[in-house]
DNA sequence: CTGCCTGCAAACTCTTTGCACGAAT
DNA sequence: ATTCGTGCAAAGAGTTTGCAGGCAG
């Protein structure tokens, strides 16, 4: 999704849900869409400051539940104690996410086989599915060949 | 896996790394290897503190990883804040696990296929795969026909 | 104007760690 | 006798929340 059309979708659900259009969420909104890569509530923190010096840490965790209910970001928990958010460009895509063991960087990888297999799990338990998330873990071949990660060393 | 035979394992896995054989680490071993559903870290020291009153927190917490390593335990984390365990009766098995969103509940699921997905995967993106884990998030039946969930009302 | 939003700092939850004592080998 | 393991309590990390003042609608 471009960034115009995500901004506007931004301010519809905000109007929808019948939350206020401050400064701060859009601060927080510009700087979120803006990452190219997997980002921290702190770093986005960071990020946003430069925008608005004024956005607090409270503010940033208050507003990425709002993004990620609004289908502008996807949270990701790769069960390493924080969580990390990327901007949801292609909408209704299933993705699964590949992590490095050596440096914790994401991968995410197209995965369309997951809603099918949800759905067939979840019925033969006598559930109704909500989403899947698939997550594999694996060395960097660099780490194979060389003992080292290009993050890491 | 029978109780015994986990039980001959846990010991054996402790002398292969030169750690000793306490009391509070068996009693930690028989309370969890007991448990037939998912459990926390709090949970176990509740009932391990049955078996043995001197059991602490911090020992569950030291514990709980040469568990997981020995391939005892499934650490299982739903991005809930805290992690759940398993005993692993039936070794070598892919599983998934499908989690509902309503009571917290969590059913585990043969899913074989996972392995060579991430293999695929992986060797798309040149790496070598690790583990994986996929999980399902859903609705009780009784929740879609009731709006409630038998664990939670 | 009204009441939602904000920053601040304290609180919270789960987990880890430093220390001196105690127990396994 | 050595050392490793333990309980206790404090520290840590990430996230949430109560409060008094501020700004959107």
């Amino acid at each position: 999704m471009s960034l115009p059309a995500a901004r506007e979708k931004f301010r519809e659900f905000l109007a929808l849900k019948g939350l206020r259009v401050t400064n701060q969420r859009l601060a927080i909104f510009e700087t979120a869409y803006a990452q190219k890569e997997h980002f921290t509530a702190e770093q986005l923190l960071d990020h946003a400051r430069k925008v608005d010096d004024s956005v607090s840490r409270a503010t940033v965790y208050r507003t990425l539940p709002i993004m990620t209910q609004s289908a502008l970001l996807r949270e990701v928990d790769i069960g390493s104690g924080e969580k990390y958010y990327l901007p949801i460009r292609d909408s209704g895509t299933q993705v699964a996410q590949v992590v490095c063991v050596d440096c914790d960087r994401i991968f995410e990888i197209s995965a369309p086989f997951m809603e099918w297999y949800g759905s067939t799990v979840s019925s033969k338990l006598g559930l109704t599915p909500v989403s899947q998330r698939l997550q594999v873990s694996a060395h960097c071949n660099a780490w194979r060949d060389t003992g080292s990660c290009p993050r890491r060393g």
